[in-house]
DNA sequence: ATCGCGTTCATTGTGTACAATGAATACATT
DNA sequence: AATGTATTCATTGTACACAATGAACGCGAT
């Protein structure tokens, strides 16, 4: 028993409702998911009061935890922030950066441009989060990173449900965010990372509405 | 028992935490608060939880927490993520803000004026979290305004500290800040926000380094 | 004196039992 | 039939008891 089960827990339900395993807006009854999961109600407890706060989980005012709705508006909403949060990152990031961590960046996005030239766009999606995640954990502290990590997941989740751009669109916005980032200039990097995400969130704007229309 | 224990301790203990009584990096021990607060451990470890989501209480490797560290050094974090988001909020409250909020964003500062005046200085930092919640609480849908209310609860414990400039200083921002809107002007307006918490955070790193040296 | 070892002790993790609450259902009354 | 009312039932909230784990401490051997 190295590891607490709560903990493990916690990580399940996340993964359930990241992956849609849990839909939006699905009531979460104790006993259920406690047999479901095979434990007990006490460490179950403890994992969706942690998910509650970290808003993935939804409190009624009964006592009623539902998880959180993520339609399309919603992940628009948090693309939002995320644009916003990733750009200050970039804007911290760029005056000390250090040349192996856009050099690794750069070969992730030549890998990631051969792969998709062979055809196999699966790992696509992995490294564009891959790109942002790492941006992410370069910031000293952690304390933004925190912050980040829910938001990320929600960008995994989206994109597995097939929302995303184009590589031949992402992949120069991503050269240009890394070209401002070597050259040390702040505020072409927090420009270029802002508008890069705010791209995204036009694309899903468009199908929300289209979506809507139906 | 219309509110669930749970909640109040939460409530307790969060402004317990924020008030200072139980200090940065204290151990929580489990028994010992229990006792204190008159309730079985059962809620309490519930809040923790969800604390612990919320980033205010950390886990030790053992299964040990303790209240996350808040000195100046990470009060200028979470403000720098402060600025950021207050600005998206102006930028994205610019285009179609009521009148009648900005007046009553105006009649607030006037107060304010007076009662500086009148030598009161207690109520100054108290308007200066109500101008800021309450722009936070006009986007609807209320997730980024969830996301903003620990760093809003932050902002009040680092006042409650003496942690402020004066309102000479602070007033014509928060008035530059209301014309912008007014004037329906996202980009001036997210400008003069993110401007004017920046000033505060290099005041936050001035007397940061000032007490390194001590 | 220092290092290793075993024993206590403090503290957390988990399960289970029970209380409380609100919703759904069935029934009676008009 | 429709409406109001009592009763069951599903579900959450709380406490408590016990198990498990790692730390602190003392004690003996070298």
């Amino acid at each position: 028993m190295s590891t607490p089960l709560e903990e493990d827990v916690y990580h399940r339900l996340r993964d359930m409702i990241l992956t849609g395993e849990l839909v939006s807006g699905e009531k979460l009854v104790q006993e259920d998911l406690s047999a479901r999961l095979g434990v007990s109600r006490t460490p179950l407890r403890a994992a969706i009061a942690k998910l509650e706060g970290e808003n993935f989980v939804r409190m009624s005012t009964r006592g009623e935890a539902s998880v959180s709705e993520f339609g399309l508006r919603q992940i628009a909403e948090v693309f939002e922030v995320r644009a916003v949060l990733e750009g200050l990152i970039c804007r911290l990031l760029a005056p000390k950066i250090e040349r192996k961590h856009t050099i690794y960046l750069r070969s992730l996005m030549a890998s990631v441009e051969d792969a998709v030239k062979a055809g196999d766009d699966a790992m696509y999606g992995e490294a564009d989060v891959e790109f942002h995640t790492y941006l992410t954990k370069l910031i000293p502290g952690g304390n933004l990173g925190r912050l980040l990590e829910p938001v990320h997941s929600i960008m995994r989740m989206s994109l597995s449900q097939g929302i995303l751009r184009s590589p031949a669109e992402t992949l120069p916005e991503h050269i240009a965010i890394i070209d401002a980032l070597d050259a040390r200039d702040s505020d072409r990097a927090e420009r270029a990372m802002i508008d890069h995400i705010r791209k995204t969130i036009a694309l899903l704007q468009e199908k929300a509405e289209e979506e809507n229309r139906t």
